[in-house]
RNA sequence: AGGACUAUAGCUCAGUUGGUUAGAGCGCUACCUUGACAUGGUAGAGGUCCCCAGUUCGAAUCUGGGUAGUCCUACCA
């Protein structure tokens, strides 16, 4: 072996083996466990939330494979309308060629192609992580089957009454040309006006005054509200205002929406362009007049000076025009809510259209019931708050889109324009009979891309087929997702599935944070702070990171402010850490569902945790190959102190380990590997390992019980730490597991260590702690004067016990290779000791003789720390105490506790004042 | 406006049902190339647990109020 860890050497070997011999598929009995993936955008590629997300289900997946369940990891690619066909055209822009000359089936075929070409980006990228899905099952939401599925739910809900079509004010993305749901508008507080207008009063003198931050819609007004207590404007009401520059009259009415106290109290009523006003309109039955195209430009309901006018400029002519005429009041500065697209990014338009729709509210209803039941849980908790917020006061879900690249709605029009939903046309014609000669043509518009992925937990096992997929694994296990798209997605699975299903898509829901940078930020490419996982993996040099993050930037500046900031950052470009490292510190950071800052320093850490685990491996690879390891279990084997005790510290994390990855705290578990590994196998098992090798005194049953321990621990915790980290374990594993007896093509199908309570051996933990004790008793004396780790010395024991005196029989060996000393005495009570630095173990003195080591002035001076330190506890102690109200109320182990740790602090202090003594009188 | 979350060492974070000497990693200081590992070893320094009040024998932990920050939902023209 290397002496250094090289995981890149592994790390593909390992996978193309894993993937090949088809041990990702499920293999085992009626126990399923199923995580479905939350499928990734087929062209799109990893980011570091994939990562985070990936990594984590990899885990929960490889632990119960190996726990012996029947394991499947449903993997697949979502088709991501609206992202796809952007990046599509997009493309063909370049090319100078547009979607629409092009047309329909042309464009789908490109974008077909695009997918075929860029598709595998993102699954090279999973399998670069190591995650184990079942590849062979791989969906994507625009396979036959699923399109099939889709088919079949939109026809059942059609026909039970559940999607309607109907015409409403929609959110209208003028850019993409397509409504767009309520989740995918993002409101964001943006600088703006707000112009206060003159409205004349038909018929007689004078005006009322209206506030906008919208001038231009005011050519669609139909009326001016005011509040029916309001009263200035009683008298007003039921009158008409005489719309300016449209020569239109319009009613004043009265509505109690109307707050009476913002602006004049008097608000412009635009029905047609606004989500409030429509509602409004509705109540009075007043006219929509709709003023806009499709691209957001003015039509021809607008006077003509207007029309084709693109709605911002017209904003500006309707301010000048009516400023000329002397109807522009006052401009105010003014911060408002501006809704843009989330993927166009343009301001979207409330626009009045036919499109079709969810009745959510009805379907809602047994969602909420199952989260309240406890038939799925949420992981944290607090998530099933913001879900019941949003499912009790859900809006009906507007699935059309005005897209190509999708699932084409099957429904069918006549030219009366009666509607037939059906799997075909022809299906449609048998259906109702429709003469061959009646023409029929197809809805042109697309299923939201949410709609398909809503069916992801059955239709990828198979539905509406009732297949041995269904049957054995649905409901899946656990959903693993970002709380971004509970609405979106979690939300709407739940109402399909149990719709659909009768059941549960999942049982648990486990929600992770987000993954932002070193700085808390959230990484986006035009804040030029990205991350790529694969570079985390592979190393990158600085040119090219620098390169990667500023490229396609529009603005040279913010490109140089990229640019500066990640070469400050990352001044040596990023090391090659590899997946095992990556995937440790993504498990470290993962506590209950808060964000994660992504810090450079912790996967450095993680990647020396993985080179400290190849040599420890080296370590005892050198010391048991050809060696006689007693494997058969058998052999004579003699098991010592340390021995006994590493098997039962083991123990003990593989119970953690279980405990936590059952409650999701991934960062607990990787915290009790990490421990268990550096602090205790290697930083103490292998060193007193080696003492026991090396003694020529001790017998063969003794030595071969050594290297059995050394040996199996190491298979087993190899085993244990598997599903965190999956290469190194699996190229380690390879080498040791034949000497402990085993043979296996792969770690990842041996079975998960489970912690046997028998093995625990708390003798063992006592005696070992007492032995630590004094060895860093001793360290710390030499630490602190400063004596040469090469001096050898001779310490003494005094005041110890039986049990002490005991201890030291048994492992003066391990104490003296450890503490680097020369002897041990024993020194019965009341001898003569010489001056000496003390270190405590419990009663125990251990006593390091000062002759030409010890600086007297350092010595008083750490024992006054010490002295400090027992005196401050001893008046805690003491305080608690002297309070009669601790003695009477306290439970009675909780006071016995308090009046032990008095005595023995006593008794510490009057030992520390004795050397204090001592000393001072050299 | 409503709601959720967060505040603990220089930094990133743990801290189960109230009882610890408040922990880890990174960073920092000193010493050390000892036959697995300098991507290492040994030792050490470093904390007003955001503030105020309350409950309690006892609060980082529970309650109320405040401050600061993050996010979600809704939205006033």
């Amino acid at each position: 072996m290397e002496k250094t860890f090289q995981p890149a050497a592994i790390e593909t070997h390992w996978y193309e083996q894993w993937e090949r011999q088809g041990y990702f598929a499920p293999q085992g009995g009626d126990n399923a466990y199923c995580i479905m993936i939350p499928p990734p955008n087929v062209t799109g590629s990893l980011h570091m939330g994939h990562g985070f997300q990936q990594t984590i289900m990899d885990a929960l997946i490889r632990y119960h494979r190996m726990a012996g369940h029947n394991t499947l990891w449903q993997v697949g690619t979502d088709h991501a309308g609206i992202a796809t066909q952007m990046v599509v055209e997009r493309k063909l822009d370049a090319e100078g060629v547009s979607r629409q000359e092009l047309g329909r089936e042309a464009f789908i075929e490109k974008v077909w192609e695009w997918k075929a070409e860029s598709g595998g980006t993102i699954t090279r990228q999973l399998r670069r992580l190591g995650a184990s899905p079942d590849w062979s099952r791989e969906r994507f939401t625009m396979d036959p089957g699923l399109s099939h599925a889709v088919q079949e739910v939109f026809i059942e809900l059609y026909r039970e009454g559940l999607i309607y079509r109907g015409q409403r004010l929609v959110n209208w993305d003028p850019a993409l040309h397509t409504a767009i749901s309520d989740l995918e508008v993002v409101s964001e507080e943006e600088k703006g006006s707000l112009w206060h207008f003159r409205y004349p009063l038909a018929g007689s003198e004078g005006h009322l005054v209206v506030a906008t931050t919208r001038p231009e819609t005011m050519l669609g007004d139909s009326a001016v509200a005011v509040h029916p207590e309001d009263e200035r404007y009683q008298h007003l009401i039921g009158r008409f205002i005489e719309l300016p520059l449209t020569g239109r009259e319009i009613p004043i009415i009265a509505d109690d929406y109307v707050d009476r106290d913002f602006g004049t109290g008097c608000v412009k009523i635009t029905p047609a362009h606004d989500f409030n006003d429509y509602d409004m309109g509705k109540r009075h039955g007043l006219p929509m007049i709709n003023i806009l195209t499709d691209d957001a430009t003015l039509n021809d309901e607008v006077p003509e000076a207007y029309r084709g006018m693109e709605r911002f400029d017209a904003r500006s002519k309707v301010v000048a025009d009516l400023d000329a005429l002397g109807l522009l009041d006052r401009v105010e500065d003014h911060t408002l809510k501006v809704p843009r697209g989330d993927r166009s990014g343009v301001v979207i338009e409330p626009y009045l259209t036919r499109q079709w729709y969810v009745d959510a509210r009805a379907m809602a209803k047994p969602a909420i019931a199952a989260v309240e039941t406890g038939s799925i849980e949420f992981v944290p908790r607090q998530w099933e708050n913001t879900y019941f917020a949003w499912m009790r006061d859900i809006q009906d879900w507007c699935i059309s889109r005005q897209l190509w690249w999708g699932h084409r709605i099957p429904a069918w029009y006549d030219e009366s324009g009666n509607i037939y939903v059906g799997a075909s046309e022809a299906a449609v014609r048998q259906e109702h009979g429709l003469d061959s000669e009646l023409a029929l043509r197809q809805d042109d518009d697309v299923l939201d891309t949410w709609f398909s992925s809503a069916l992801w937990t059955f239709s990828t096992l198979g539905w509406p087929e009732d297949t041995e997929e269904l049957r054995a694994f649905h409901p899946t296990s656990v959903l693993v997702t970002g709380f971004d798209i509970i609405f979106f997605w979690v939300a709407r699975m739940i109402m399909m599935t149990l719709h659909f299903r009768k059941e549960v898509p999942f049982h648990k829901v486990y929600v992770h944070g987000l993954v932002r940078d070193a700085e808390g930020q959230k990484m986006s490419k035009s804040k030029g702070n990205v991350l790529d996982p694969i570079d985390l993996i592979d190393g990158i040099d600085l040119e090219d990171l620098v390169a990667k993050r500023t490229s396609g930037m529009m603005q040279p500046k913010l490109a140089q402010r990229v640019e500066k900031a990640t070469r400050k950052q990352f001044p040596e470009g990023i090391a090659a850490y590899g997946t095992d490292a990556l995937r440790f510190t993504f498990y470290s950071l993962a506590s209950t569902g808060r964000d994660i800052k992504f810090d450079i320093g912790r996967i450095e850490g993680y990647r020396n945790f993985c080179n400290k685990i190849w040599n420890a491996a080296r370590y005892v690879l050198m010391n048991c190959e050809g060696e006689d390891c007693g494997t058969g279990d058998e052999d004579d084997v003699e098991l010592g102190l340390a021995d006994r005790w590493i098997i039962s510290q083991l123990q003990s994390t593989e119970a953690e380990v279980a405990r936590t990855i059952a409650s999701y705290r991934f960062d607990l578990a990787s915290q009790a590997l990490y421990e268990f590994i550096w602090n205790q196998y290697c930083d103490w098992y292998l060193e007193l390992s080696k003492p026991a090798l090396q003694d020529e005194a001790a017998s063969p049953q003794a030595r071969r019980g050594t290297r059995r321990t050394l040996i199996r621990v190491m298979e087993t915790w190899l085993r244990l730490l598997h599903p965190f980290m999956p290469f190194i374990t699996e190229e380690i594993w390879q080498n040791v597991a034949p000497l402990a007896g085993k043979r296996a093509d792969t770690i990842m199908l041996q079975p998960y260590p489970v912690a046997d309570d028998k093995a625990v051996d708390n003798a063992a933990n006592a005696d070992i702690e007492w032995l630590k004790g004094v060895i860093v008793g001793i360290r710390t004396i030499r630490g602190e004067m400063n004596i040469p780790p090469a001096r050898t010395l001779t310490v003494y024991l005094r005041n110890g016990d039986n049990k002490d005196q005991q201890r030291l029989g048994e492992n003066a060996t391990f104490l003296k290779k450890l503490a680097r000393l020369e002897a041990i005495e024993w020194l019965e009570p009341g001898a003569e000791a010489p001056a000496a630095a003390t270190a405590l173990v419990g009663a125990l003195e251990v006593l390091v003789p000062m002759a030409g080591l010890i600086d007297k002035k350092a010595e008083l001076d750490r024992l006054a720390r010490e002295v400090q330190k027992v005196e401050n506890d001893l008046k805690r102690v003491e305080g608690k105490l002297n309070n009669p109200a601790f003695i009477d109320r306290a439970p009675a182990e909780v006071v016995a506790k308090e009046r032990e740790k008095l005595q023995s602090l006593q008794q510490a202090l009057t030992k520390l004042h004795e050397q204090q003594e001592t000393i001072r009188r050299l």
